[in-house]
RNA sequence: GUGAGUGUAGCUCAGUGGUAGAGCUCCGGAUUGUGGUUCCGGCUGUCGCGGGUUCGAUCCCCGUCACUCACCCCA
């Protein structure tokens, strides 16, 4: 029988979850001080929920669930494990609308499922943390949340990221003033979005092959895109203006990016934001502000989001602004192992003292201890079986756990305990109402 | 969906055409009230699975599955 979790699944043993909960408790923390409130959504959604939310490819990677009985031989689904955490907002947004406030602002740390091959860093079940706040079209939401990203990453210990800043709008602005029609604004984004991975020649030949655009038109338009990278902001956002030719809705993009920028400049990200007008993402629903947070030392980003004003229409039929951001805990997790950035707490042991038996007469006695010691605030482990102290005291090492308790036929004829700390190898008796105290002293 | 690499004890790996080893871990013990060092002893494997070549395959060939990496796409 064939143990391993399914493919792209993984178990998450002690000391895993202990790091994984310590990232995601400065997460929520960080997030909860920008205001933002907690929501939880089903892991499963009805399939039109998700289908042709995330562009031709993202309805592929959606891992469908068919339903049962007669249907499941036709292979027919209708309902499917969430794809992202975005998508299940909008449709609580468009069901709550009413109930909500205003501005809505909320975080969600959850699993979200893709049907894709696993490789470095990325897996068929992943946790998104994502935060959105629904209701306003101002810039001001922008900087709130990639400062709160920032401010995230900065207390996780990370120090050399950037955020990528680009527009939607500008995108668009951009591929029309080269000519590319609109319905091929999709692919060609896709396509210039490798610039970093397959260099200017390589996207050249690719919009060219993909019928995008004439091989010149596309040698041009590349060139549009490739800003070098010593541009400063200010450089990115002179040429944008003029490469988009007077294009209106464009323009209108390059100021937004620009008040973003500076905006920005007032908060956590400082400094972070790099402009890059090859940033594209792949993801459909997005129509204004995109981003994406990138460390050196990890292919794919640590995280990414946008602003999507139509996606709660797609569900409400009105329009609702909103906008997000969402890191991915296993990419962050995956640069913080092995750059080894937790702090000692967080390998800590379960228990802080194990209570020996000292023999089957015993037994309730250690019970009774430990749980005076446990309503005294301490962690306290019992050991199980009355094995020969030595023993116990050999487990008790091997898990770390620093003090043991020892209340043999001596001590309980002095009505005292005997506190061995296992680091040092001192060992002390003392009454037994001064033990919990003296651990806390010492550990 | 495409391509490449790997698949041997719990873990990390060695190995040979004649049905397998090391280190670590684990378990037991070293004058029965005490761990970390040391010493002694011990356990475990259908050598991923199926087929083929061969007198014989863990080792060669084919298939298959799994894992890893890359592409696609993405957190």
């Amino acid at each position: 029988m064939n143990t391993n979790p399914a493919r792209g699944m993984r178990d998450f043993l002690p000391d895993d979850v202990r790091r994984r909960q310590y990232v995601m408790s400065v997460i929520a923390d960080v997030y909860q001080r920008y205001g933002f409130e907690p929501l939880e959504t089903p892991a499963v959604e009805n399939i039109e929920t998700l289908m042709g939310k995330y562009g031709e490819e993202g309805d592929r990677l959606i891992f469908r669930i068919l339903k049962r009985g007669e249907e499941g031989k036709t292979g027919e689904a209708d309902l499917a494990l969430r794809y992202d955490l975005t998508v299940p907002l909008a449709r609580v947004v468009a069901e709550y609308r009413e109930r909500l406030p205003k501005f809505f602002k909320r975080y969600q740390v959850q699993p979200v499922w893709r049907a894709d091959r696993p490789q470095k860093g990325r897996f068929r079940e992943f946790y998104q943390c994502d935060v959105d706040a629904i209701g306003s079209t101002s810039l001001v939401v922008e900087a709130e949340l990639l400062g709160a990203a920032a401010e995230v990453l900065e207390r996780l210990g990370f120090s050399a990221f950037t955020i990528r800043l680009n527009h939607r709008k500008a995108l668009g602005g951009l591929l029309e003033a080269a000519g590319v029609a609109v319905a091929k604004h999709g692919e060609a984004l896709i396509t210039l979005d490798k610039l970093d991975k397959v260099g200017p020649d390589g996207v050249t030949a690719e919009l060219a092959s993909r019928a995008l655009l004439a091989e010149a038109d596309a040698a041009n338009l590349v060139q549009l895109f490739a800003t070098g990278g010593a541009a400063t902001n200010d450089d990115v956002l002179r040429r944008l203006r003029t490469d988009m030719k007077g294009h209106e809705a464009g323009l209108r993009g390059v100021s937004e990016l620009e008040d973003i920028v500076r905006l920005s400049d007032a908060s956590r990200a400082r400094g972070r934001i790099r402009l890059d007008p090859s940033l594209a993402r792949g993801l459909s629903y997005y129509t204004g502000s995109i981003f994406e947070i990138a460390v050196p030392d990890l292919t794919g980003s640590l995280g990414g989001g946008g602003r999507y004003d139509e996606l709660v229409g797609m569900f409400l039929g009105s329009q609702v602004a909103a906008c997000g951001i969402s890191l991915g805990l296993e990419r962050i997790l995956v640069v913080m192992n092995a750059r080894g950035m937790f702090p000692p707490v967080v390998g800590a042991t379960a228990a802080q003292v194990m209570v020996t038996i000292w023999n089957a007469d015993t037994v309730a006695d250690a019970i009774r201890l430990a749980g005076e010691l446990r309503t005294a605030g301490l962690r306290v482990d019992v050991y199980p079986d009355t094995d020969k102290i030595g023993k116990q005291v050999k487990y008790a090492d091997s898990r770390g756990i620093r003090f043991v308790t020892i209340v043999g036929t001596d001590e309980t004829t002095r009505g005292e305990v005997a506190v061995k700390n296992l680091s040092t190898g001192e060992q002390q008796l003392m009454p037994r109402a001064d033990v919990a105290t003296f651990i806390r002293k010492h550990g």
